[in-house]
DNA sequence: TCAAAAACAGTAATCATTCCTGTTTTCTGT
DNA sequence: ACAGAAAACAGGAATGATTACTGTTTTTGA
């Protein structure tokens, strides 16, 4: 079976993406190790993203910039883009419980929740 | 400039997108429209609607098995996007106001959000 | 230690999207 | 209506993120 193998390049992966807050991209997270591994191949990256995402560990957040972004804090939360700098950051506190009451009653079966806002963040608004 | 002449493959296209509630891909309007302008080329419905999104005409939804999806009501409102069929499905009355104040306080400039549900539609759910 | 399964590197392939070049259409002023 | 000039376009090539493939290496469990 998949995924139940050790892996210290798996392992690697996955704690550069849960201990950031930069919400990286696969070529980002290959980029940050493979001074620290070198031979480390991007197709690697590619396919313990998708297998993180199978098993739960991480969420898709959006695509900025051509790139898929990720979040291994899979809580509840929603998130701002910034299209100048294309940071994302994280928003908590989302209030969607009315429309998904209303999703549930139309016979919708919710899985994930995706909010995004688009905009300029704080830092560059100043600049 | 850019966009000020008549096209009437521009207004074909638009016309395409906003008649719909399928939230379409550009593959999708160019299949839709080549049996009506068969010299149509894949290229121009790109360029047009990059365009008509630099003009706010239409608005990214999401990015759905692979394809960005596209929606000319640029109205506020939230979308269901169903992982079975892939369908897009809009949503009204979408209750975000406290975290956009609590954005506005912060110094973030909001262009606009976007807010995806996926799941299961009630169709799909049937079968 | 050994064979099967899993994971991997490295590279090729895929596919949505963008870019480029030469041609056609539209516009504007005469 | 006519003649540039600007815009828009077709068709195909290029790009770039992601995925698939192939042969090799690592892990596992007996």
């Amino acid at each position: 079976m998949k995924g139940h193998n050790f892996s210290s390049k798996r392992e690697a992966i996955f704690k550069t993406i849960a201990s950031t807050k930069a919400h990286p991209s696969a070529r980002w997270v290959y980029d940050r190790l493979k001074d620290e591994i070198p031979d480390l191949s991007l197709g690697t990256v590619y396919r313990n993203i998708a297998l993180f995402k199978e098993q739960g560990k991480v969420v898709s957040v959006a695509s900025v910039d051509g790139e898929e972004r990720i979040d291994a804090d899979v809580s509840d939360h929603a998130h701002f883009i910034c299209e100048k700098c294309s940071g994302v950051f994280d928003l908590h506190q989302s209030e969607l419980s009315p429309l998904e009451k209303e999703l549930f009653k139309s016979g919708f079966e919710i899985n994930r929740k995706n909010v995004v806002f688009y905009g300029i963040c704080s830092k560059c608004s100043k600049n």
